[in-house]
DNA sequence: TTGTATGCGTTATCAC
DNA sequence: GTGATAACGCATACAA
């Protein structure tokens, strides 16, 4: 079956057989050496590692998986590795999998559902787990996905499907009574991505809070989270007569802030504006009053969700479903209501 | 060897026997019906697609891997994933990678020559080439690598092995041009990483271009690409007496902007600024004067690379060298110099 | 054009 | 404690 040629990939890498030959042992032992060494001679086990590490063997990933059904894989699948918030997950993702024996694959979906289930279906025969970070799939096709694979959500809520969510509404009440003690009376919220977890509990966080403390809140569509989205939605902001706005995200609240520069109207003395995720850090100017993220610690909480479910041998554990909470974190774009 | 539970992963996932025996043809002619259909009688592909269908049947690239060692992935290994002229690109690979077939496995080096080196080492036994981002890692580490994988690099600059090389080098001398054209006499660049390929083509960029002007050309070193960084460095930048800075990005130049402003030094009538990157485009305030970047045609064009070296059956091909050209793109934050 | 037989590198089940 | 050997799922020489 092998082609005239070395095969393109892999020349000659040393086997596990070869490995047995040099140490003068069977194929059975070398492979005992490294998976089972209690089961072995002191006195061998240090002789086939001997033989292993003087050829350079490295296990091939694929034999063992072919054999065992399991991959050391993991697959992060996210809506838009642009958006700021994701690359810290993805890192934190990255390194928790690593400590844990596991490499992975990075899926985009461009905010694509389709797109989306078919990463995962073509993920799915190499990775032994998946995490989603605000999966725009239907509830029903994330259900069969996590029917095939274990498979844990950020920022989306399906009961019985292990998930972390970043609990921002707690940030945004704490966002909008900040605001209100500042005497605003009249609040805008400038949403985000419509099938958006996050946008939702946000939305309903500023409702809330405002009606309790008395505000009208009216809220505004953005569709999109980015700069120019934010930018373009000044004009409507301001015929709204709010005189202070929570955006559902840091990239929006920052178009907001060039929107209002733009028309020479000044933050915070003339209109006060308000973050979510903390991305942005101080890099705005003025520096952003924000919700806090823990956006990398949601990646690491998830994977190590995974991976405990893995070690368990798949077995299901009930219901599990981690909040992070978040706190407002005031900076320079919010102040008293303009007189 | 199969243990008494039916294994974690794939759960009695179809396989091409099971696939075989729906279309009532031999394995063999299954396996063929996907990988050479001309050899088949059209109505028998279309017979054995149909039963592969209706089973909902996925090869398993496990066993195609250990069959043709061939894996159908890719890995890309980057620096520093927060560093957000990286996302552009990784996505650009990623897609490019799925329009080939490619599922792509992402590794984040933290900057860590030698967790670079550990990274590769253990993706290497189940890809079938690399795209290394701005590698930290020594010429004969690398070298190594890339004699057991094909490997493309991007932003770094060895002889012999493929590589895309963003050529900031005639953007920055654009910029120090149009500052010279401004009336500013003495100029001072501020570096970035020292290891890095880019910091070094940008400095001698800015020191030629500038001898060539007869301007004064002090470099101040930043270490780091970060926000704070360049805040940091705006005192010794006042003090070097310099009216303009070219920074070695834009995150850079974004926090000198920032430092700037906290003294309030105005920009850019007192002060002019200039990045690299275009990656924050006209999100800073003022808007940035910066070369652009490309990075996702970098990206793209690694890929290319990549897959047409593994279709050709991985025959080395000559020393490939890609250079993208960069332009200034003029924004708000370069003016005259103040008198 | 299609079927048969074999091997890829590993783990696991038996023997010894 | 260790050695044969049969899977795992697929691709391919070879036979028909």
């Amino acid at each position: 079956m092998r082609s005239s040629e070395p095969r393109a990939a892999a020349r000659s890498a040393p086997t596990i057989g070869s490995v047995a030959e040099v140490a003068g042992v069977s194929r059975a032992t070398v492979s005992r050496a490294f998976t089972r060494p209690q089961m072995l001679r002191p006195e061998t086990v240090e002789k086939v590692r001997d033989a292993a590490r003087r050829l350079g063997y490295v296990p091939n990933p694929a034999a063992k998986a072919l054999s065992t059904g399991r991959f050391g894989n993991l697959a992060m699948v996210v809506p838009d590795i642009a958006n700021p918030y994701i690359p810290p997950m993805i890192s934190a993702v990255e390194e928790q999998a690593d400590a844990a024996g596991f490499a992975v694959f990075l899926g985009n979906s461009a905010e694509d559902p389709a797109r989306e289930d078919l990463l995962l279906r073509k993920l799915t025969p190499q990775v032994d787990g998946f995490v989603l970070a605000a999966s725009r799939m239907g509830e029903d096709v994330i259900r069969r996905h996590a029917q095939a694979r274990p498979l844990v959500l950020v920022n989306r809520d399906i009961e019985g499907i292990p998930r972390v969510l970043i609990d921002t509404a707690g940030g945004v009440a704490q966002a909008v009574e900040h605001l209100a003690g500042l005497g605003h009376r009249r609040l805008a919220y400038l949403s985000g991505p419509p099938h958006s977890w996050a946008n939702a509990q946000r939305r309903r966080a500023v409702k809330r809070t405002g009606d309790k403390l008395g505000l009208e809140v009216v809220t505004l569509p953005a569709r999109l989270s980015s700069h120019d989205a934010g930018r373009q939605a000044v004009g409507a902001l301001l015929e709204s007569g709010a005189t202070a706005v929570v955006a559902f995200d840091d990239l929006l609240a920052q178009g907001v802030l060039a929107g209002l520069a733009e028309r020479g109207i000044r933050v915070p003395g003339e209109f006060s504006v308000a973050g979510c995720d903390d991305v942005l850090a101080a890099q705005t100017f003025p520096p952003l009053t924000t919700v806090s993220a823990r956006a990398r610690e949601a990646g690491a909480t998830a994977v190590e969700l995974l991976t405990s479910r893995l070690g368990s041998g798949g077995g299901a554990m009930s219901d599990v479903r981690v909040m992070l909470d978040t706190t407002l974190v005031v900076r320079a774009t919010t102040g008293p209501r303009p007189v």
